[in-house]
DNA sequence: GTATAATTACTATACCGTATCGTAAAGGAA
DNA sequence: TTCCTTTACGATACGGTATAGTAATTATAC
């Protein structure tokens, strides 16, 4: 497997290898493949966008999987936010971050393009799991568990179902076709809250 | 277009069509759009797998795209419940014969096959939202309609929240990768209905 | 000069859509 | 009943395009 970046300097004799060439791949199949999907993407079309040649990209990666693999291994899934003690008020900001990603070019297609790709080049949606659906479930999850910690949620809460309600209900929307409103994420928040909290605690949710 | 199943009875001269080729080919069609996506499905395979040639398949459907759109439209997307008067029991009896639809081998391929085609082939995903997408949202909105008309449900309860968060925790959880629990569909329906009904209206919401 | 990168050209294969030929099957006319 | 016309079907082949992966040659950096 060839490292996703590329080697530090020279290490030995003959030609170096250009810094950017590995980035310019790379970034070219990580958008082919959301695009389009893996079966559609093709080493020409990457070769070409990253302004190489295909041998180029051979001389990298062993194979189209392989570099598909690596470009989903540049995906990031979450960046934590900052407590603000509010529960809901933290579901919302990190929602509203899912949001933009979400729905940015190409934002929902990366999706499907790894769904589709499950039983063919399966590695795919593993990666994408552990880069992207985990983090993200995790960032809500700790959110949620705080909030139980701190006597804010309900006995019994189920912060499963409530993790993937949040995250779920972005999908579904998004298959409908409609246009996303902006206020999505604090709708979604404020139901689900409504679902978990305490009864009686519904303005002055207080986390650990 | 062609008509999606076979016209009936012989309609002029000539040798009439076998009335079971269609099916064959839509079938096959629907089995390979789900499992290997658009691009990757073949009218060679799907003619082979029917049984026919690719001639016979031409003479029904003027091109990939064609069928394909056909095979989609196949597709059912729910089956009205009897009402029990209770909206939480309706929600659960309908979100558990989606759990079956969607755990069925294919079930959440044919939506990752239609994402990733949306830039290519947007007539996939449109028909799979007519077909699939609004009736199943329909008949959980008119449960949840008739439960807000009762004066189940709480003041400003969002509907549209409620309904792609039961749906979409499907869709997230499937993308976890996770074992789909045989509780799921209640679990959701309970956090869901402690949201939106009428507070101290928990366990008798009555549909009008 | 040496080793590696990059370029150009190539092979093998798959696939879409179409054409052709021979046979099958139905209805209608003689 | 036989023959003719029409349409369906299987089998095969074809043209054109696209693609993964590779071989051979040239260029470049140290």
């Amino acid at each position: 497997m060839i490292p996703s970046s590329e080697t530090v300097g020279s290490t030995g004799p003959g030609r170096p290898r250009d810094p950017g060439v590995n980035r310019a791949i790379l970034k070219a199949a990580l958008r082919q493949l959301a695009e389009d999907g893996y079966s559609r993407m093709s080493m020409d079309a990457v070769a070409s966008e990253a302004g190489v040649t295909k041998p180029t990209v051979y001389r990298r990666w062993s194979s189209k999987a392989d570099l598909a693999t690596a470009a989903l291994a540049e995906l990031q899934g979450a960046e934590p936010i900052p407590s603000t003690g509010s529960a809901p008020s933290d579901l919302k900001t990190i929602l509203a971050a899912l949001q933009k990603t979400l729905f940015r070019p190409n934002g929902m297609a990366i999706i499907g393009a790894v769904m589709v790709e499950e039983r063919h080049t399966p590695e795919l949606i593993t990666l994408f799991r552990e880069r992207v659906v985990h983090p993200r479930r995790l960032l809500l999850r700790e959110v949620l568990e705080s909030a139980e910690a701190g006597g804010a949620l309900r006995a019994g809460a189920d912060l499963d179902a409530a993790v993937n309600m949040l995250i779920g209900s972005f999908y579904a929307h998004y298959l409908t076709g409609d246009k996303m409103p902006r206020t999505w994420a604090r709708r979604i928040v404020d139901t689900v809250w409504k679902g978990i909290a305490k009864p009686g605690r519904h303005r002055r949710a207080t986390r650990r």
